[in-house]
DNA sequence: AATAAAATTTAGGTTTACCTAAAAATTATA
DNA sequence: TATAATTTTTAGGTAAACCTAAATTTTATT
């Protein structure tokens, strides 16, 4: 069956909020994918047809079986293209959301195949994110704020959040990265600050606010 | 400046019959990319209003020098995937041309760098045809038909056309391909079958179908 | 040169994916 | 529980990229 790349962009957007949040509103999508909330009911209509989403008007909705399974390839062809992107061109995992927002649209199966073969069968994008293998499973691993990490214990970052600014501009002068072993000494309630201790540096202050963007395994 | 998918296809079609017949007639374009003729009428307005193509209703049209550098620049994103997709993926010549079809639209020029200097800036793609560096410039080689060359002289094969059907089974039977040294010992007029010389193979002959499709340096 | 044939354009539709503004339904609040 | 606020849907448009059928222009053939 085939889907354009607008109903793939709508159908993993409804998977991502729907992983947060569990039912998917109106106005959650149309916020998610820059729309406005008449293009949604209007593409709602047409992924019932399809028997990728449950809908009822005026109701929550959420995604099918088949919806998930989806999902699962477009986020699986996503994150392998960021891999790729990242691990043999050299891009930043900064730089590569917005390319393979494109990428992931082109539908060659055999393509993705070889391509997760060509990478080594990777479990995690750039960003610390479970990449799906062909039969949709996700290797789960827990991923806690780093604002929330028991004081004093020596944690590993697993996941870096980009929200639209300049943070990597930051991690990279700290030089925090994915795999990077680190402890929170304490946390400033004033500002929400924390000072954190990195193997064989002295230790520094970061903001709440990256804080909150990076995730680790306790 | 933006163009859509449509139009770099348009643009890109026009680039290699225009290469072929000098000017491009609005039915041969309508050919080449499966539409009516009515809707290269429409897109011609739209182009010549982007200043890509110089265009009179009811005259032939061709590129302008900007049309030029876009068609090269499409050419140029086509030919390096289908490099990546054969030298790093592991597809054959013959698989990879729709593949990259979808691929070119990617955008970023940033992406088309990385690529490039990933593949070690190749200069010829998987069937001979040369790749625009990023200044639009290409290698220039005689690809010469393997059923116009003299006889009895050694030639390498340095391009294949695939022409739909299934011939690269028949080439890989014979194991010919790019790089393959050869020369030609008979011409049956009364099929246009050829006999052939492969380095440390006993002669074997192939139809003049599939020696069309063959070309080499003389 | 007149007429026939072929090529091209125009006119008028369709589908997809957007939009705004108004109407309807749901949810929150007084 | 009525009323207000919010959310969602419907109604009615637009733009891109297609299409068919009819009109127009160009080219070829008597
Ligand atoms: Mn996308
Ligand atoms: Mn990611
Ligand atoms: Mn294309
Ligand atoms: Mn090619």
């Amino acid at each position: 069956m085939y889907f354009s790349e607008s109903e793939e962009n709508y159908i993993k957007e409804i998977y991502h909020i729907q992983s947060v949040q569990g039912m998917v509103s109106t106005n959650a999508l149309a916020g998610a994918l820059g729309a406005r909330a008449a293009s949604v009911t209007e593409m709602l209509k047409k992924l019932q047809k399809k028997k990728l989403v449950h809908y009822k008007p005026y109701k929550n909705f959420s995604l099918t079986e088949l919806g998930n399974r989806v999902a699962l390839e477009v986020v699986r062809k996503h994150r392998l293209w960021e891999y790729f992107l990242v691990h043999k061109l050299g891009f930043s995992w900064h730089e590569v959301h917005d390319i393979a927002e494109e990428m992931e649209h082109v539908s060659s199966r055999e393509l993705i195949q070889r391509l997760d073969h060509y990478l080594g069968s990777p479990a995690f994008d750039p960003h610390g994110d479970p990449i799906p293998d062909k039969n949709g499973k996700l290797k789960i691993i827990k991923q806690n704020r780093l604002t929330e990490v028991p004081l004093r214990k020596w944690v590993i970052v697993n996941a870096l959040k980009e929200q639209g600014g300049h943070m990597h501009q930051l991690l990279k002068h700290y030089d925090i990265h994915i795999g990077t072993k680190l402890k929170v000494n304490k946390k400033f309630d004033f500002d929400g600050s924390l000072e954190i201790k990195m193997d064989k540096q002295t230790p520094a202050i970061i903001s709440g606010e990256v804080a909150k963007n990076i995730y680790c395994t306790v």
